[in-house]
RNA sequence: GGGCGAGUGGCGGAAUUGGUAUACGCGGUGGACUUAAAAUCCACUGGUCUCAACAACCUUGAGGGUUCGAGUCCCUCCUUGCCCACCA
């Protein structure tokens, strides 16, 4: 018997299912489809991590198990190849990107191919080759025409020490990631896509997909709808009028104050000559300030009195305009009016000595004493007081009788507001897709016309951005001068370029398409794949490209372009994989696990996957132990020993040594391990489909080691039952012992899941636990489906039973069936 | 501050509708094989009491509750993880 090696066999299976392609998705094949969508990796020069591993191996462990169920698999894979790292390191090495990204994607291959996956590779595709962001760019020119894109001055965020733009995900805490430079905000026109359109529809269209619900939460969070109303508040004095937002409107009657963000448009208009120069100071002084300094004052609530006062519609009183940088201008209407009930005003208004009464006292009695004498400051619901007609209403009637009343008034609307922003597509960088747009000086923005894609990324000598901040694109005369698609005079290029998020955000769709040149997709093509079944990916994306692509796919399917409603029907997230130290792998820490270096040591990708399975739930965050892998090495090779010696040493015995007992114990046993370990994939409980396969096994093995007599058709077909079992998981080991004990020419990986045998399941005889006011104090051994009546009366023969039972009454006995019964004394 | 989770041996983690808590694996201890080591195999491995075995009692972050019976359900508190955060 050859010894377990993964080197001997990993290797020589990967390449055989290369050269036989057994993992290709069929385009219209009968069978039924399914889609297993992995998120596709950024191609970065350091290879895969242990994370991509995780994501990986179990999205290749449910292909396998489809594939095998019967159904036409889809599992591609592609690369994200746009973005920031690449130019970085291109900038630094003095490479072209192109270059960088086709050496990176050569390394990805290789190691993805050493870990086993089943991918059709023959649909394989990266963001960056121009014959699929053609069309990125058509798709975006198609929200461009829908009016959902469009421009707008907004204040990016500016690192003045490298003189650069920066996109959101480049700061953290309020610096450069790279540099940690203080970032500031630099105004600049850039392209937007209307996003907040859709916020609505992006919560709703939650409740018809499966997604975990964490996810789902945190996008409804993200997107942060509420519900409240604008009101109107006239300037006295002036025509002019201040449209306020707040989901508090019962509270009106206690608005001490309005407040306005700094930067509101009608800060001039209602600024009194008398307190322009304090306003002008004050507006230096909140301008200066970094995020990350606003943030740090959280506490000490600034703000400047304008002179001016507002008329509150409920009931006529003047209160005084002011201006506060706690105030976002980006949210709501960029004004509130100041009030007691809520914590942030409450604190301005004791700092400003500006007087404010309540409105809402809380229904508990402690509590409605201590918010009078201003001890305490209530923001929840409770009964209206000071309130005129309204007074004795619950917060919930009064918001809506409130509402109704300056409504019918016309001082009011019903509004709803949301924290989503609208998505700012533009990028100051080089590597990524140029917007396909023309700037005409007549007919303004313009789209490329559709024969002119894709608009190609031009080569340029130098990657960095410009000192003003745009794109190292419109240093290219030659590029950017061209002529304008509507009337042929002179215009300019575009030369901002597409965030990395613009490509994954439909990457799924040219799966099911990746050669197409006429179209993004074959429509038929569409309605055959549609959706993705299962989308595994990392929680780190919930916000961020998750969102961006429902957001596109929505509007994709009202402009009737793709067949169903939302993209993905079901999502899942993997937990992340931490070091062996129990904190996040970097490598300042040097805690790092490169998986090839696992598989390459000797334990091969078998027990690697294994041990991925294993370690933990899924989508549990965990540590990274380097000893599981002697354990899940151990478990195969103990496997590979059952087998060849079950192949090499095969003895045929006479009938009657046949150990009954022992056969009908390796049955249930490989019964029971088909049942268990098709639930649990089914319900992606990975870890504990192994541990029950490792339990079978450690059976088996005593079984074959023991001297009883089993038949060879029985062991047969059941160690066939068993690699099939593993082989979503070990696929290499799966296919080598398949081939051993089967002398079969047909892969493993093709062969059908099996199916278990449900007279093996049940046992004729079952223990029953006996318990004395609940406590466990005694096991029988009854046969199935024995009465109340039989199993009391075994219960209370039992030696240990009788001797606590004696001289006790028994009030009542609780009996369940098949499974215990309970004497209460 | 808001939202969503999670607390079980030395460690990662199991535990159907509430029904023998600690499966499986790691680590540890002892043993077999070996000149020796590695590998492999066997036995033991939550705590207290006990020379030991049997038995008994205790044990799922803390405290209370519901129940014949709670890791699981309810309440209060503590700790901790992730995401968001001056969002009116």
């Amino acid at each position: 018997m050859l010894r377990y090696n993964p080197k001997n066999i990993e290797v020589k299976w990967q390449k055989k299912w290369q050269d036989d392609k057994i993992y290709l998705a069929i385009d219209f094949d009968p069978r039924p489809k399914y889609v297993m969508l992995t998120e596709f990796p950024y191609p970065s020069g350091a290879g895969i991590h242990v994370g991509h591993t995780r994501e990986y191996t179990l999205g290749d462990v449910i292909a396998r198990y489809k594939r095998m169920s019967g159904f036409n698999v889809l599992f591609p894979m592609g690369y994200d190849a746009f973005g920031l790292p690449t130019e970085n390191y291109a900038i630094k090495n003095k490479i072209s990107p192109i270059k960088a990204t086709d050496d990176n994607i050569k390394i990805f291959e290789q190691q993805l191919l050493s870990l086993g996956l089943s991918i059709d590779w023959d649909r394989s595709f990266r963001t960056s080759d121009p014959n699929y962001y053609k069309w990125t760019q058509w798709l975006f020119l198609q929200f461009f025409k829908a009016g959902l894109a469009y421009q707008d001055e907004t204040y990016i965020n500016w690192c003045p020490f490298c003189k650069t733009g920066l996109a959101n995900e480049e700061v953290v805490n309020g610096r450069h990631e790279r540099c940690d430079t203080l970032v500031e905000k630099k105004l600049l026109k850039q392209w937007l896509l209307k996003i907040t359109d859709y916020a609505d529809r992006l919560i709703d269209g939650l409740s018809t997909v499966d997604y975990l619900p964490k996810i789902a939460s945190q996008q409804i969070n993200w997107i942060g709808r509420s519900e409240g109303a604008e009101i109107i508040f006239q300037v006295d004095e002036s025509d002019v009028q201040i449209k306020v937002f707040s989901t508090r409107i019962d509270t009106i009657y206690s608005a001490a104050c309005i407040i306005l963000a700094p930067e509101h448009p009608l800060v001039d208009k209602i600024t009194l000559i008398t307190h322009k120069q304090a306003v002008k100071d004050y507006l230096i002084s909140s301008q200066s300030k970094s995020d990350i300094e606003r943030q740090d004052e959280k506490r000490d609530k600034t703000g400047v009195f304008t002179g001016s006062y507002a008329i509150n519609p409920i009931n006529q009183e003047k209160i005084p305009i002011w201006l506060a940088d706690f105030i976002l201008v980006g949210y709501g209407t960029g004004a509130v009016f100041g009030d007691i009930h809520d914590e942030r005003d409450a604190v301005f208004m004791e700092n400003h000595h500006i007087k404010a009464t309540y409105s809402v006292l809380p229904k508990d009695k402690e509590k409605a004493k201590k918010v009078m004498s201003g001890e305490l400051v209530f923001s929840g619901d409770g009964i209206l007081v000071n309130s005129g007609q309204f007074d004795g209403l619950t917060s919930s009637v009064a918001r809506s009788e409130i509402l109704q009343f300056l409504v019918d008034k016309k001082l009011a609307i019903k509004k709803v507001n949301f924290k989503l922003r609208d998505w700012i597509f533009s990028r100051q960088h080089y590597w990524g897709e140029p917007i396909p747009i023309i700037h005409c000086v007549d007919h303004g923005p313009v789209a490329v016309p559709d024969d002119q894609l894709p608009v190609v990324l031009p080569s340029v000598d130098n990657y960095e951005p410009t000192e003003n901040g745009q794109s190292p694109l419109s240093m290219i005369d030659s590029w950017v001068n061209t002529v304008c698609p509507t009337c042929g005079k002179p215009a300019k290029r575009e030369t901002d370029t597409m965030p990395n998020w613009a490509g994954s955000s439909w990457y799924y769709l040219r799966y099911f398409d990746p050669q197409n040149d006429q179209k993004f997709a074959d429509r038929k093509k569409l309605d055959y794949w549609q959706a993705v079944d299962l989308y595994l990916g990392g929680m780190e994306h919930t916000t961020l490209h998750l969102l961006y692509s429902r957001f596109w796919h929505q509007f994709l399917f009202d402009q009737g372009l793709v067949p169903t409603p939302e993209p993905y029907a079901a999502r899942r997230g993997q937990g992340i994989i931490l070091g062996p130290d129990g904190t996040k792998m970097s490598k300042s820490k040097g805690n790092v696990i490169d998986p090839t270096e696992v598989i390459r040591s000797g334990y091969g990708a078998d027990s690697l996957r294994i041990a991925i399975a294993f370690i933990a739930p899924y989508d549990l965050t965990t540590a990274w132990n380097p000893e599981i892998l002697g354990g899940t090495y151990r478990f195969l090779n103990r496997l590979w020993v059952l087998v060849h010696n079950f192949v090499e040493k095969q003895n045929y015995v006479i009938a009657s040594e046949f150990d009954e007992l022992s056969e009908k114990k390796v049955l249930s046993t490989i019964n029971k391990l088909i049942t268990k370990v098709t639930d649990d994939i089914e319900k992606m409980n990975f870890n504990t489909a192994i541990s029950a396969q490792m339990e079978a096994l450690n059976i088996l093995y005593k079984l074959n080691y023991s001297d009883k007599k089993i038949k060879v058709e029985i062991w047969q077909s059941s160690l066939e039952s068993f690699i099939k079992l593993l082989a979503p998981f070990a696929p290499h080991i799966a296919e080598e012992l398949w081939h051993v004990l089967t002398n079969s020419t047909q892969s493993v990986h093709l062969s059908d899941w099996p199916k278990a045998d449900v007279s093996y399941l049940t046992e004729d005889k079952i223990t029953i636990v006996v318990q004395i006011n609940g406590k466990w104090r005694a096991n029988l051994t009854m046969p199935v489906n024995s009465q109340e009546k039989e199993v009391k009366n075994e219960a209370l023969r039992h030696e240990k039973i009788a001797i606590i039972l004696k001289d006790k009454t028994i009030n009542r006995v609780i009996f369940v069936s098949d499974k215990l019964i309970n004497f209460v004394i």
